[in-house]
DNA sequence: TTGGTTATAGACCAATCGGTCAACAAACAC
DNA sequence: GTGTTTGTTGACCGATTGGTCTATAACCAA
C-alpha cells in the first residue's frame, strides 16, 4: 500500500475555512492558506484540486458543522421553548468579538453572485435555516398554532432579520443597539 | 499654465465604482479599474494616489450620489406618507437585477472589518441612513407620535431588515419571497 | 515663439499570485 | 529485504499583481 496521509483534512479545512471566513476568498493567498493549514504546497494539491476547490469544501464543512449545529438548536425541544430558540438565535448574531460576520453571509455577499457552486450552496443554507426556524416555530408556545404558510413566512423574515444583524455586526455596529434589534424585530411576530 | 486633464474624474470615479461594487475590493485588479475608467495607467496614478484610495473615493462619490439621494428621498414629504416612503424603499432592495448589493453592503462586509477607514465611512452612512428613516417615521401619520427615541429604535430595525434583504437579493433569492418578507417586517412595526 | 508646467501613454519593475514538478520518504504486500 | 504506491517537500514556473518612470503632448503666460 502506499504512505498515509500525515495530517488530518478536516483540522485543514478547518483551518481554511477560518481564513477564508476572515479575508474572503480573493483576499486569501495560498500563502495564507499554507500557513493557517500547516502543510506543504504540494500536499495541498494531492489532497485538494485548486484553491476554489478548498474553497467550497470550507463551506462545505461550515455547513456540517456551524450551520447542522445551528438547524439542530432550534429544532431541539430540549433547548426551551420555539420562540426562545430563534431569540437566542438571533442573539447569538450579537457577540461577534472576532468582526468575522458569519462565513455563509461573506460568501453570500462576495461569491455567489460570480460563482454559481457557491451560490447553489448558499441558496441550500439559506433554505434549511429557514426550515430550522419554521420547526422552532412551530414547536413554539406562540406560533405553534399558526398556519404552515404563516409559519414560513416569518421563518423567513427571521432569517431576513439574521443577516442583516451579521452584517452590522461585522462592522462593529454596538452590540446594545443590536439588542435593541432583536427586541423590535421580535415584539410583534 | 499646465495641460488640463482629458477625463472627468467624476465620471471615471463613477466607473471605479461600479467595478468595485460588482467585484469587490480586492477582486478588482488595476487593469479592470484601468479599462473601467477608461484611462492610462499614468493617468490614474496621476489623479489617485493608489488603488486603495480610489477604493474610498468611489466609496465618497456612492454616499454623495446613492446614499444621499436616499436620504433626501426619506425625508421628502412630497414623495408621499413617511411610511410609505420606507416601504418604497425596501422595495427598491428588491429588484436588483444586476446583483450587485449594494455597494454600502458590500464594503461592510468585506473591507470594514480589516479597514478602519472604510469602517468610519460605512458607520457614517449607517448612522445618516437611520436617521433618513427616523425623519421618514416622524413625518408618517402611523409613527408621527411615537416618542424620538420609539422611532430611532424602529429606524435602526429598518435599516437592519434593509441590509438583510440587500444579502439576500445579491444571492438570487426570489423577489416575490423579498416582498414577503418586507410585508411582514412592516406589518407591525 | 518660447518656457514652464502638468497630463498622457505605455514600457518597465520587483513582488506575489496560483499552480507544477522532481526528488525523496514512508507505508504495506510479498 | 524489494517493489509499488502515494504523501511530503520546496524549488521552480509563467502570469499577473500594484506601482514607477521616462518620453512625449497639450496647455497658458510671457
Amino acid at each position: 500500500m502506499a504512505r498515509p496521509r500525515e495530517f488530518d483534512i478536516d483540522k485543514a479545512l478547518d483551518r481554511a475555512m477560518g481564513v477564508f471566513w476572515l479575508k474572503g476568498y480573493e483576499g486569501t493567498s495560498l500563502q495564507d492558506l499554507l500557513k493557517a493549514m500547516k502543510i506543504a504546497r504540494g500536499s495541498l494539491y494531492k489532497a485538494f484540486e485548486d484553491k476554489h476547490s478548498i474553497y467550497l469544501a470550507a463551506l462545505d464543512r461550515y455547513d456540517q458543522t456551524e450551520v447542522e449545529e445551528g438547524i439542530a438548536f432550534l429544532s431541539d425541544p430540549k433547548a426551551g421553548d420555539g420562540f426562545s430558540r430563534v431569540r437566542a438565535m438571533l442573539e447569538g448574531a450579537k457577540v461577534d468579538a472576532s468582526h468575522r460576520g458569519c462565513f455563509l453571509c461573506n460568501a453570500a455577499v462576495d461569491q455567489a453572485r460570480s460563482d454559481p457552486e457557491v451560490g447553489a450552496k448558499v441558496s441550500s443554507m439559506f433554505r434549511r435555516l429557514e426550515e430550522g426556524i419554521a420547526t422552532a416555530l412551530k414547536q413554539s408556545r406562540r406560533a405553534g398554532r399558526w398556519s404552515a404558510k404563516r409559519r414560513a413566512a416569518t421563518a423567513a423574515y427571521i432569517l431576513n432579520t439574521y443577516m442583516g444583524l451579521r452584517v452590522l455586526a461585522r462592522s462593529g455596529y454596538p452590540p446594545k443597539d443590536l439588542q435593541a434589534i432583536i427586541d423590535s424585530a421580535l415584539r410583534t411576530v
